[in-house]
DNA sequence: CGAATAGTGTCTTTAAGACAATATAGA
DNA sequence: TCTATATTGTCTTAAAGACACTATTCG
């Protein structure tokens, strides 16, 4: 460290996604200690020395989900305001994550409290988000409606093998459209790479069983899935 | 500050492009002192104490190019590997800035020199560059490839009044491709916003005036220009 | 069987890509 | 005139969107 220089305290904040119930939900802690206290926040935490942001931002996912694994995590952007923290200069690097619908936040989170808050009611304002948090999620809100636009990123929500179904279910939820099944199946299955069948089927209540895939190793969409759907 | 917490320094590094002689160009300045003495470098400097990372971004900018206003500037990816820095823990958000094709670098600019590199050759490792800059190039021009697909990313490369055929350059230049100008100049007139007459006409050289156009107010282009063209 | 969901086929419309043809300048 | 560039039009092909129809399961 250079110590003439001007120096400020690096932290992550992580928006993690995810569809329950068919609706998007995103990570929330109750803060227990001020500034404040009381307000929802988005995970996080402060960047240690000699740490890279990524390993900080791992780190942050498994404190406090609980899973290590299988989570989509990408860098959104940086955000420093003067005065975006009362503590002082505080510079944020905010992650997204994409996560299958996992179980209530784990035990071990050191927040006061941590629980899904569906999207809507989120962007709607009706929850009291500390900080900046708020610009933040409509960022990485933003960001995830976009990206499932030219990438296979919707296949980050799912488990392992999933439906047509399923995948479709998120397009529904990130962009809170009704999309026809027919034609989005014939897009999806006809886009090489996108899908892979695993050839083994699953019967979810009444209907005739659907085929299951994974994931396939293609990354971008062309052409892409367009929002302007009916 | 929380004086107990792990403190870094925070910079701030410009991928500032344009188009020169039909060909994308970086700025890059060649450092003065250590560490990198000698190297090439982006642009780019401390973020004084209080001061917002866009507001350092602008600034830098400014010092650099002698320009400040008219020119496309977005955060691009903030980079905080440890070792990044010998001189510490120096974390860097990077921006991305579009230009029209501007004069040389202004005299005014604190670093030993400065000046406009071939991006091929940037990209091709010719040029030594200093820290991780050589990735966060490669981050940038993806970017800029990318968004020109499905923004009107483009115009930022021009002057405020240009010609179909200038923009058509661009995405020459941008993407390494040959496109045909007929269905171009069908497209970029036919997606509304995008492009608006002024209604004068220029004349360059041999061949039919060409008609000048402004940028229009859509930034979003439905539906993309795809990068598989012939 | 009827209801429900999965998956296929077909038609229309839109837009991309190839390329002929026309418009208007300079040499 | 010839050459070069701008702009429009036309044709073919690819893909989106609407939607009929078949397939397969459960109650």
């Amino acid at each position: 460290m250079v110590p003439r220089l001007p120096a400020a305290s690096v932290t992550v904040d992580l928006v993690v996604l995810t569809i329950r119930d068919r609706a998007l939900h995103v990570l929330l802690v109750e803060r227990g200690i001020e500034p404040f206290a009381g307000a929802w926040a988005l995970p996080g935490g402060f960047v240690l020395a000699d740490e890279d942001l990524d390993a900080a931002a791992h780190r942050e996912l498994a404190e406090e989900t609980g899973v290590a694994s299988g989570i989509h995590l990408e860098q959104l952007r940086t955000y420093g305001a003067p005065g975006r923290d009362p503590r002082g200069h505080v510079v944020t690097v905010a992650w997204l994550a994409l996560a299958p619908d996992l179980d209530e936040p784990a035990a071990g989170s050191d927040a006061a409290g941590a629980r899904w808050w569906p999207m809507d009611a989120v962007a709607r304002g009706d929850v009291a988000l500390a900080f900046d948090h708020a610009a933040i999620v409509a960022d990485g809100l933003e960001r995830a409606r976009a990206k499932l636009e030219y990438s296979s990123l919707a296949a980050a929500f799912c488990p392992p093998e999933f439906t047509v179904a399923q995948l479709r279910a998120v397009y529904e939820a990130v962009w809170g459209v009704a999309i026809d099944p027919r034609n989005f199946h014939r897009k999806v299955t006809g886009t090489p790479g996108f899908v892979e069948p695993t050839g083994g089927t699953i019967a979810e209540g009444a209907g005739r069983p659907a085929r299951l895939f994974r994931r396939g190793p293609t990354d971008a969409l062309h052409p892409p899935l367009t929002r302007a759907q009916s």
